[in-house]
DNA sequence: CGGTTGTTTGAGGACGTTCAAGTACTGTGG
DNA sequence: CCACAGTACTTGAACGTCCTCAAACAACCG
């Protein structure tokens, strides 16, 4: 584990306020791993032996309609559950708890990942109010993540929640026209807001009409309330 | 605030290691009180003063369609995003972050609830690290639970639902036949899963196939198996 | 230029919702 | 105990959304 990814790992909410000499030994037990697109991480039903630790790229969360454990059935549709940058850390609960993942996870972005081993982390979890504090802040985000998430699924449109996705990108600006950048491809983009790739075709061209236009990989909102009125937008992060 | 609800606070694994001297400032701060049903706790919007926990009762998480801010719309489709129990805590990430509720609370069954100050709370966050930890932990169980969901939401069908929540009502047992009870009124039930309460009952038409009947609010599953099998469940707790 | 991959478009169908009507259940007052 | 009202639940038909499959198209790369 290089200096660089050390000062990076030590850089994050999480373990920013913990002492020196906890930091070194988490540096000890861990390494520092280069992970190409595709990589997986760990899959649903796997124990959580590593804290994984986003230093760069993207990590996709999914879940498979037919178990994992029983490789026969070929359909195999998956959905995308989250997203994972850098700066942040994947699925901290199934390692917090010592459960087995209710999720695989993917590189969808070559990314750099730091592996922590799962016991040092409960360990950190019982030693220090700092680590336990931070954790107990971080999980309350991500809860609120998958609420929304939630919430969107259960009563939007397909359409919805594309503007709505377009919205939170577009986040801070409240009016006028916003250029946006869309973080991921399409079959990506379409697996994690929960429709089939062709649909979020047809949810594009459905935009046109609230003034949102589409070109590669950049989307244009001419008016931010107008697409907001019509996701039926709340105001809430 | 009685002792019999003061001792049944500090019974809750989140209390239950702070010391007495903590405890009782906690509760000179907090009120306990009984709403009944249709009782709203606190609507989407609204910021976290307290911390509600369900002494006894049913409350569930609901979000509503439109924006509850502007109180035009008349259809307002609402969908049930949780429900907590007994020994439950309500929303604590709203709480803990100290930002608005992104949903509203509502009690579907009689409940004794105690209101702790959301400030002491977070205090307690801050002094004490067995709080801390166990806010963690409980977090991590609770971002499962959603995500749990999630993936039930963007890959099953509505009967496949429906069985998995049997299953989860049934857990445990592994096999054979067993008798469940569902805890709530079919409209309940409907929304939770993220159907209408048609819908359910077409699903629940549908299960007799896979040997699942329903007499009243009891279901008896012929062959836990066999639905197993149907649901494509996987086992994760 | 052909092959590969990613996106769009169209047709057909499955799933789920809505609206409307019918049936079963529950409690109340006669 | 029964009649009744009110509520919950079920059933049916029509519609809408979204998915699947197939084909057309575009962009990229050898």
């Amino acid at each position: 584990m290089n200096q660089a990814d050390i000062s990076a790992l030590f850089a994050l909410p999480l373990f920013a306020p913990l002492p020196v000499a906890m930091l070194e030994q988490l540096c000890e037990q861990g390494f520092v791993h280069s992970e190409p697109t595709d990589a997986v991480l760990f899959q649903e039903g796997d124990s959580a032996r590593f804290l994984h630790v986003i230093l760069a790229g993207k990590v996709a969360l999914f879940a498979t309609a037919s178990s994992a454990l029983d490789p026969s059935r070929p359909p195999q549709r998956e959905a995308i559950v989250e997203i994972f940058s850098a700066g942040e850390v994947v699925i901290a609960p199934a390692v917090l708890l010592d459960m087995p993942y209710l999720m695989s996870a993917r590189v969808i972005e070559p990314a750099r990942i730091a592996f922590l081993p799962a016991p040092g982390i409960r360990d950190l979890l019982r030693d220090s109010h700092d680590f336990a504090r931070e954790a107990a802040l971080m999980l309350a985000r991500h809860w609120r993540l998958l609420a929304r998430q939630l919430k969107d699924q259960k009563l939007r449109s397909a359409p919805q929640r594309l503007g709505r996705y377009l919205l939170t990108l577009a986040n801070g600006t409240s009016s006028g026209r916003v250029e946006v950048d869309l973080p991921f491809d399409r079959r990506t983009l379409a697996s994690w807001l929960g429709m089939s790739p062709e649909n979020l075709s047809r949810s594009i061209a459905q935009l046109a009409e609230v003034g949102v236009h589409f070109r590669g990989r950049v989307a244009t909102i001419e008016a931010v309330d107008r697409l907001h009125a019509y996701c039926l937008e709340d105001d809430l992060r």
